[in-house]
DNA sequence: CTGAAAGCGCTTACAG
DNA sequence: CTGAAAGCGCTTACAG
């Protein structure tokens, strides 16, 4: 066990109270001043035994953990598997703890599973009045916002179906559809297929106003709008990839409407040769990606930066749990579009 | 400020001693015995009352804050800019925190550059004694292990380039090295080029690994070697594009280094129609995600199981923060051969 | 202007 | 077998 120095400690060799050395040190609020001798003498001292501050002491006292926790899904329905990872909630985090490392707040990480009403032991964060905060990360159908809002003191929505006036933060996912339709309209396609998921996969908000966005503008440009559906067994995507090889054919474009099913398409026509941007022309009103050395640079797209908004939403949970404010108005954020390569002139 | 209630509040009710009702609530380890009677009442008035422990007087009576740091990288340099988001890390940190907390841990996320020595504040949870431990995800060669060591009580190497006997999980990329190649010798390819990095970003010792277990199995086979190197810039990745096309027409097997060099690779060489498993043969040695539906499936690599790997240093480091045993012996584990469908039979 | 003291919510050695 | 009390390391209202 490495021995730590205390307040206690610093105050008996400098030959103070302890007041004056919390006051110095950690820059305690209280009434104590301390002239700028005793500062500098406390400050030596302090340096030589090397204090570093308890914060659980802190905390304890404030009643502030000064933690925010972060719940992401770990536990959804991918092509009948349980799926853990769901890389793209990544660049959130980050953004976040960026974001909450500035304002001198810790981030922990929550998974989905931890907070399952139907587990009987729950999280230990949310049992133990840990989390001063809670950023909830993409839609997490099995919690539900009551549960979730007794469990925390405050909470923020974050790329969630949860949406509110206040604490919650969004993309503009109908402006999304729009300019990716736009760009295929522009390169002068007037066919174009929607790429998407069976229904029951769709749970998100952002598929609806994705779609929604694509048409009207698809309506308004007089562009033909097809659908295709790419489920998750082996059997029905080869029958998938059937259909788009005619659609092909056609010299209809594709819109995909998340990166996910971008990407199965292309890895699938990939498989008998296709490529995207040399055979067909895709766009797609989802970002994969940024950075890392897996993006998707050659995938014409709608492109959101998810660390800024992840930085943006720690901003937004530093108002939240101010003891003044409490709250903020909920914000949508727009993406912009990504040229790329995979669109053809027509 | 949402009400809480506490032991004492509890004990009142309950007209019984706080040491009563925190062996009962807390299980908590003093002499104190209680009858069933009274651990009935007890476990009744708590439940009404919303009971539920603070964690962080719990913590700072115990000095253990039950909070392991996970240590992540978020300033390389991929292509001359700034990266974010290393995204494959994502998964070992859902198995870290799949571990820490089934042992009833909680995980905080530091990134890179809140350990920063040029930068003078550093992150809290170092500061504060927030840590009882910290696992360390992927090579942080900007925080020395020497001034890791110093701010936390234990720390965990996890597929880093720091390897002694103990503490230290890695994967075996010798292994990884050599079944991959085998498989391209085992399809009747008798020309390999390895497909990597320039040598200044190659810093994390895989590299090096499966060069080695690569070329053995090379060797031993008399497969010719060659070598590609991606650079980042522009240009050069043109040439490189030149150099494969020349390649692919003697027939020559790829072997890349990395899934960012297999990624880089095939999405150019896409661009310009070339895919792999139809027009050139292509292995991998490194995983991309497991599932989440942006898989490589397609991709005949070897296959790391990421959230195992996160699961089995959790563990570990539980092994570690006890404090009877405080070290555990470094663990090697293997990755298995996933077919995929990139590489053509000769 | 300063310092002693109470208290945050627990756990546990100790006295009855 | 039980309960009162000390103490973890801080902060801050309060008395001197």
């Amino acid at each position: 066990m490495k021995t730590t120095t205390t307040l206690k400690q610093v105050a008996e060799r400098a030959g103070c109270s302890i007041n004056a050395v919390s006051t110095v040190l950690n820059g305690a609020r209280g009434n104590t001043v301390v002239s700028d001798a005793l500062r500098q003498k406390i400050q030596l001292t302090a340096d030589e035994m090397g204090y570093r501050p308890n914060l659980m002491a802190r905390a304890m006292k404030s009643q502030r953990s000064q933690q925010i926790g972060v719940l992401v899904r770990n536990n959804s329905r991918i092509k009948d598997e349980e799926v853990n990872a769901h890389p793209l909630a990544y660049e959130f985090l980050l953004g976040i703890s960026e974001g909450l490392e500035e304002a001198g707040y810790m981030m922990s990480l929550v998974r989905l599973s931890d907070v399952d009403p139907e587990k009987h032991t729950q999280a230990s964060a949310f049992r133990g009045h840990l989390l001063d905060g809670l950023i909830v990360v993409n839609d997490v159908p099995a919690a539900s916002p009551e549960r979730l809002e007794l469990l925390v003191p405050h909470c923020l929505w974050l790329d969630n179906n949860v949406w509110h006036e206040h604490n919650c933060l969004r993309r503009d996912e109908a402006h999304a559809g729009k300019i990716a339709m736009q760009a295929l309209v522009d390169a002068g396609h007037n066919q174009v297929c929607l790429l998407g998921h069976p229904s029951e996969t769709n749970e998100h908000y952002s598929f609806a106003q994705r779609t929604k966005g694509a048409t009207e503008v698809a309506q308004s440009s007089n562009v033909r709008l097809e659908t295709l559906t790419l489920a998750w067994e082996e059997e029905q995507i080869v029958q998938a990839v059937q259909m788009a090889k005619s659609i092909i054919r056609q010299q209809m474009a594709f819109l995909a409407l998340d990166i996910y099913a971008a990407h199965t398409l292309m890895t699938q026509l990939m498989r008998e040769g296709l490529c995207g941007g040399v055979h067909y022309s895709i766009a797609c009103c989802d970002d994969g990606f940024n950075g890392g050395g897996l993006d998707w640079g050659y995938l014409s797209r709608v492109t959101f930066n998810r660390f800024e908004m992840g930085l943006e939403s720690a901003g937004m949970m530093m108002k939240i749990t101010d003891k003044q404010v409490k709250q903020c108005p909920s914000q949508l954020m727009r993406g912009t579009w990504e040229k790329g390569n995979t669109i053809l002139p027509r």
